[in-house]
DNA sequence: TAATTTTGAGAAAAGGTTTTTTCTCTTGAC
DNA sequence: GTCAAGAGAAAAAACCTTTTCTCAAAATTA
């Protein structure tokens, strides 16, 4: 029995009895106990750092893994400064935009060991300055600050924090990384789509003038369409798909034979508008929304043919990028407009148009 | 000059000069040497705790304010062996009940500093093991397992984690907390409004029977319908909604004066039905739903009454449970149901027939 | 064979806080 | 004038890990 070995069993055997005390979670010490090292030793060895032999590396990292040991996050942030966590900051209560993000922020962080908080503040400074305290004295890596729409800033102050920020689908300070969906590509993708199958008498019924959004996409619709109408513009209802629907058919004139929509909803108004009035969708008219918000634009009859603002790819660069700034790498400010895709379904008849 | 301000001086010169390096947190060491007291001095004051003078508290708060201490979490959840964080699991992509139930369980816990993990694994069992295990090693107080259906378990083991857990909305393990609405309570809301306000022959369009919900909403309705039909079982969806309202129709026999949907997307699809075969909503018809989905039953023509699972109730409750456990206090094991109210629209026409 | 380098692994410090222990005064009583 | 009590505050230990420094032994070179 070599010296070592004798250590290792006579440590062993000390645990086994402090073990019955309580039980409390198996730290590097006990492992280190265990394997007949030291507590440096076994932490190289995890760590794959340090010189040892090979045997002994093999031999630590085996018996951690038959321990169960995880190093304690806390101990090992305390010295590193880091505490892989990153929070997120949202007043999008219906999680519309911010559950793509999120679902991408965590993709791209979890092979990075950095989790996510999640921190909902509904248009509420004093809810929204309570949160960042908690998540500063959490002492989050970082914070993404997102939104449900570009052009509106969180009602919170996130300019003089010493962690860095990067905002995702909410508008950012100046000297900011913002990101967000390139609208105006989106809005081109939709129409020349509509173009492609044929179409040309192509009307755009969207939300209200105020969003940016709303303006990059119309401006997009008219440089785009060919034969333009006036932009209607409403509210992000339904019910205005209904009535932009009925205005158009009560007015004098030619029909259109394509609908371009602000969002999903809108479309959706617009295609149940149309089919209570015998108008047939994709037959007829087509109609395209924006969004791809799977609950509207799958439920529609038939469904919708939509703009995807890939909102978890927003999400994923946001987390690399807030990563990146954490560990101290050089980012280059600016807003970052992310390219939207076109999800065919069966509002604009494609595949009959097509053949 | 007295000792301990000439101190006090010194310190604060030193760590003038020391700051210029870089722009370290201020720790509790900066903030004792400002105040001139020792750190556990420092320490004690802030935490209102130990023997001191009461001008030396106040003194070390004031400072602590002015130079915006913060203590580390870090450090202090190594001692205390907490993190003030909890983990919230759950599988519901749409977030369509996760968001609710994560606004509840963030709002009774931020009182307490106590931050949320957020992690959505999608039914994905690799997925979910990475994310606990990300979770056990931030050393999470307490796990919060959340779905989106109470009869099925999450794609992972929770069993026999040394953090306690609490089941929110999804099926929980025998000896474990587990938070679900009381869908029997909430569908005898729905029938016995729609009784009250005369309605006699009410079908129930619902889910599929595989869902334990399903089963006892149904029951419910068998229960105190009176005039009993048998229940329509189907999809969790619009389509399902028109088809069922198309067979009711076509089939010989007297036609119902009310019907009680399993959710808010079928009531969506009876209604919009209803409305296409020129039968009124709610002169000649009441409907009503279950789930409250703000965006299905606000955009229904007319918006949708329906009952509402009060999963913000649900999880304040599971939040404050698992802070509980994670405290050491007892909590009896078991199921608890919460109760579902009506909120009460347009689509049972409760304001004409009650005058 | 003596001197030098390489290898393997342990000791110790650091990180920021809380808690327990210890120390130094002051004050009042005998 | 000595003691005891107690207040006020400092010192030290603890939490767990990583990292740097040190040291002994083995291997290599001169």
């Amino acid at each position: 029995m070599t010296s070592r070995l004798r250590k290792a069993f006579f440590f062993s055997l000390l645990e086994a009895k402090l073990d019955t005390s309580g039980n409390k979670r198996t730290t590097i010490h006990d492992l280190a106990a265990a394997a007949g090292v030291s507590i440096s030793t076994a932490s190289k060895a995890l760590n794959n750092t340090g010189r040892m032999g090979d045997e002994t590396r093999k031999r630590v990292k085996r018996i951690a893994t038959e321990m169960g040991f995880r190093p304690n996050a806390m101990a090992r942030g305390l010295l590193s400064k880091r505490s892989f966590t990153i929070g997120l900051l949202t007043n999008d209560t219906y999680g519309r935009f911010t559950l793509p993000v999120m679902a991408g922020v965590s993709d791209a962080l979890l092979d990075h060991g950095v989790s996510v908080f999640l921190c909902a503040i509904e248009d509420d400074p004093a809810l929204g300055q309570t949160h960042v305290e908690a998540m500063l004295d959490k002492q989050v890596d970082g914070i993404i600050a997102s939104g449900k729409r570009v052009d509106k800033r969180l009602p919170v102050d996130l300019s003089n924090l010493q962690v860095p920020v990067v905002y995702a689908f909410t508008e950012g300070t100046p000297d900011s990384v913002t990101f967000r969906s390139d609208d105006a590509q989106g809005a081109r993708l939709a129409v020349e789509w509509l173009r492609k199958l044929g179409r040309r008498h192509i009307v755009h019924v969207t939300g209200p003038e105020a969003f940016f959004s709303v303006r990059e996409r119309a401006a997009a619709y008219r440089e785009v369409a060919g034969e333009i109408e006036p932009v209607m513009y409403g509210i992000w209802a339904e019910s205005w798909g209904h009535e932009a629907v009925q205005r158009i058919w009560t007015r004098p004139g030619g029909k259109p034979d394509a609908i371009f929509c602000g969002n999903d909803q809108i479309a959706r108004g617009v295609v149940d508008a149309l089919r209570e009035r015998g108008v047939k969708v994709p037959q007829d008219i087509s109609v395209v929304g924006f969004d791809n918000w799977e609950i509207v634009a799958g439920q529609t009859r038939p469904p919708l043919t939509t703009v995807d603002m890939c909102l978890k790819e927003l999400g994923r660069q946001a987390g690399l990028t807030v990563l990146a700034m954490a560990e101290g790498r050089p980012v280059e400010p600016g807003v970052r407009k992310l390219p939207c895709r076109l999800v065919v379904r069966q509002s604009c008849g494609a595949e009959n148009l097509e053949e």
